[in-house]
DNA sequence: ACGGAGACCTGTAACGTTACAGACGCTATG
DNA sequence: CATAGCGTCTGTAACGTTACAGGTCTCCGT
C-alpha cells in the first residue's frame, strides 16, 4: 500500500503537526491566509473571497487531504449532517427498500444515516434511544408510527429534534410532518378483487404487535366486508403473537404459519386469506403447503407491499404494491425541508393492486 | 403544537437558560458543584466523588433531563460512540442478519450504528465515504472485503480509524482485524452432498460483481470438482452481470434467473446448480419453474447462507448455514476490543450443511 | 487631498466537554 | 504545633469550527 503518509513531506517549512489529522489551522497556514477565510470557502460563502485566494485554499485542502471535523461543526451550531432512521424489522424487504430510498436521498444531500431497528426485546427504552440519538442527528424519521412511536416523536420534538413520520392515509394534524401510505385504496382493491373472484368467506391475518398500517388495513378490510354485506366472524380475524423472538428468524413468516394453522383447524375454513403484508402471506402459503392445500386452487392468499420476492415465489403473490423506495426518499426530502425551515407539503402514496398467481376464482368445493 | 418547552418551570430559582438543551454547566449550577465534578461522575470516575455529592449530581441530571453532547465529547478526544457499518446489498436477508447482530452488540455497549449500503451506481466514491464517515465514527466494519473494500479499509486506517473486516477463511496477515467465514468447509459439504446424490454435471452461478466470499466459494467448488475427477466446462460457470440496477428490485434474484436461462439453453444441461448464495438460488429456482422444470426432480439447486426464507420457499432450499447474526456480533466486539487497545483474537465461523427439498438424487433421464 | 464605498481579509469569542494541575480541609503523626 | 497525606473538590486550557465585528486596502467622485 504505497501511499504517502501525512507527515511524509514535513521538510524545511514548518509543516502540519505530523501524525495528526490536519485542522483548518493547518490549511490556513499552508495557504497563507486566516482560518476565517478557509472557513468561508468551506462554508460556500466564497462571494467574500477572491478567486486567487480561493484557489490557494483549495490547493492547500487538497494537499493536506483535509476533512472538516463534524463534531466541531456541530458543536458550533451547524447541523450534524446525519439523520436518524428508526425502523421496525429490517427482515422485511419492504423496510429495506424504504431504508435504501432514504439512504440514497440522504447521500444526495451529503447526510449520513443512523439506523436503529426497534425490533428487539425490551432494550429499546426511551432512555436508550435518547442516548443513541440525542445530539448525534439533526432529525429523525420514524416509520410505522405506533403508539410508542408517537410518544417518541413527541419527545424528540420536545428536545428540539425535528421528526418525520410515516402515517396511514393523509398525515394527521398533530404537527408532525409525515408522508402517508394510502392503505385504504390498497386494501379496498384487494377485497374487491377477491369478492370479484367469488370469495365470500375471507380471513384476515396480522401480527399482534400491530403497526399503524396493519391496523388501518384491518379496519378497511372490516368496513369493506360490511359494505359488501359479507359476514366476518371473529375467528376469521387472527392476530398472532409470536412471543419468543428468535433473533435470527423471521417472525413475520412464523406468524403467518401459525395463523394459517389456526385457520385450517376451523370447522368452516376460509376460501381466501388476506395477510396484512407480504411476509405474513409467505408464511400462510408455506403452512398451507405443509398441510397439503393447493394455492390458489383450495385457497387464495393476498399480501401487501409487493416485496421483490413476491414476483418469484411459488405461487407468485397477489398483493398491493407500496412504493417504499420512493416513500423513503420522500421522507428524507421532507425532513431536510423542515430542517431548512420550510414547511414541507404532505404527500401520500397510493398502493396499486398487482394480481399474480396466489389468487384465483373460489374453489367450488369449499363449504359456505 | 401544545408542547411544553423546557423553560416551563423557570420560576423563582434562576433555572437553566430557557428553551435550550441543558449543559453540564446547568447541572453543576443546580447541584451546587463545579462542572469538573459533574464531568467526573458522567465519566464514571466517581472514586473521586463523595456519595453525597454524587447523589446531588445524579438528581440534578435527572431533573434537567440532561444528555451529554456527543459532539463536545468527541471534540475533546473521547470517542464518538458510534460505529460505521459498510455493507453490500441490504436486500439480501443474510446481510440484514449481520446488521442486526452488529446492532445488538453495538447497542449493548452504548454505541450507535452508521449504516452505509455500497449498493449504488457510482456514488460511492472514496470522497463520499470520507465525507460520511471521517470524524463521525470511532471505527468501521467492512463486509465482503472486495478489492475496493481493501483500499477503503486501508485509507480508513491511515486516517487513524480502526477497521474490522469480514474475510473468507482465516483472517489475512495484513493487520486488519477480521472475523472469517470458512467458505471452504461449507462449499465442500455442498459439493460432496451433490456428488453423493449422483450428480456429475454440476454448474456454478454467481453475480459478476463478485464478493470475496463468492470468489472463495467458486475456487473451492473448482477444486472439489477436480478432486473428484469431474469435468467442469467453462460454460457451466456462469457469472451474470446485471448491468442496469433497478433500485427497487433484487438483482441477485434477477442474476439467478438470467443465469438459469443461460444454463437451460445449453445443449447438455447440468443436473445440479450450485448458487454462490441463497438469493441467487431463488432466482434459479424461479426461472426453472417458468421453463417447466421440476425441482429437485429435473434439477437440484443449492444455496449458501441459509436466509430465513430458505426454510419456507418452495421447494425448501438446501444450503450451507452461515451464522450471520453471530458474525455481526463478533465483528462489533472485535472492533470495540481494538478500539480499547486490545489485540482481538481472530475468530472463524464454519457453515453447516442444511439439506432440504431442493436437492435430491440425480434424475435418471438427464444426459451425461 | 479627502471622504466614502466596496471588496477582501482577519482576530477572536463562543459552542460543551474533559484532563490536568492544583487547592482546600481534614486527620494522623512526629 | 508544624507537616504530611489523603479524600474531595475546582479553575481553566484545550479540542476544531463558525459568526461577528471590524480592519485594510483600492478606487472613484468631488
Amino acid at each position: 500500500m504505497g501511499e504517502r503518509s501525512f507527515g511524509a513531506r514535513a521538510g524545511p517549512m514548518s509543516g502540519p503537526r505530523s501524525g495528526r489529522r490536519p485542522t483548518i489551522r493547518d490549511v490556513a497556514a499552508l495557504a497563507g491566509v486566516s482560518v476565517a477565510s478557509v472557513s468561508n470557502v468551506l462554508g460556500g460563502r466564497d462571494d467574500q473571497t477572491s478567486p486567487a485566494t480561493r484557489q490557494r485554499i483549495d490547493a492547500a485542502i487538497a494537499e493536506l487531504g483535509f476533512v472538516p471535523s463534524p463534531s466541531a461543526r456541530q458543536l458550533r451550531g451547524q447541523g450534524a449532517r446525519s439523520l436518524g432512521l428508526i425502523v421496525h424489522s429490517l427482515l422485511n424487504p419492504s423496510t429495506v427498500l424504504f431504508v435504501r430510498g432514504a439512504e440514497h436521498a440522504a447521500l444526495a444531500h451529503g447526510h449520513s444515516l443512523l439506523l436503529t431497528d426497534l425490533d428487539r426485546e425490551a432494550a429499546a427504552t426511551p432512555a436508550h434511544l435518547d442516548a443513541l440519538l440525542v445530539g448525534k442527528v439533526d432529525g429523525v424519521i420514524v416509520t410505522s408510527y405506533t403508539a410508542p412511536d408517537v410518544e417518541l416523536a413527541a419527545r424528540l420534538r420536545q428536545r428540539g429534534t425535528p421528526a418525520v413520520a410515516i402515517t396511514s392515509g393523509a398525515p394527521s394534524a398533530d404537527g408532525v410532518p409525515a408522508v402517508g401510505i394510502d392503505n385504504e385504496t390498497g386494501m379496498r382493491a384487494i377485497v374487491e378483487h377477491l369478492i370479484g373472484l367469488g370469495h365470500r368467506r375471507i380471513a384476515f391475518v396480522v401480527h399482534s404487535r400491530a403497526s399503524l398500517h396493519s391496523d388501518a388495513r384491518l379496519a378497511v378490510f372490516r368496513r369493506e366486508m360490511r359494505r359488501h354485506r359479507l359476514v366476518l366472524p371473529d375467528e376469521l380475524v387472527v392476530a398472532v403473537d409470536v412471543a419468543e423472538i428468535a433473533l435470527t428468524h423471521d417472525y413475520d413468516i412464523q406468524a403467518g404459519r401459525t395463523a394459517a394453522a389456526t385457520l385450517f383447524a376451523l370447522p368452516e375454513r376460509p376460501t381466501a386469506i388476506v395477510a396484512a403484508y407480504d411476509m405474513i402471506a409467505f408464511g400462510v402459503i408455506a403452512q398451507a403447503r405443509v398441510l397439503g392445500w393447493e394455492i390458489p386452487g383450495d385457497l387464495a392468499v393476498t399480501g401487501f407491499d409487493d416485496v421483490p420476492f413476491a414476483s418469484v415465489s411459488y405461487p407468485t403473490l397477489t398483493t398491493a404494491r407500496v412504493p417504499m423506495y420512493q416513500i423513503g426518499r420522500a421522507a428524507v426530502e421532507m425532513l431536510l425541508a423542515s430542517l431548512a425551515g420550510e414547511v414541507p407539503l404532505p404527500s401520500v402514496f397510493a398502493p396499486e393492486l398487482v394480481i399474480r398467481g396466489s389468487s384465483a376464482a373460489r374453489a367450488s368445493s369449499a363449504g359456505g
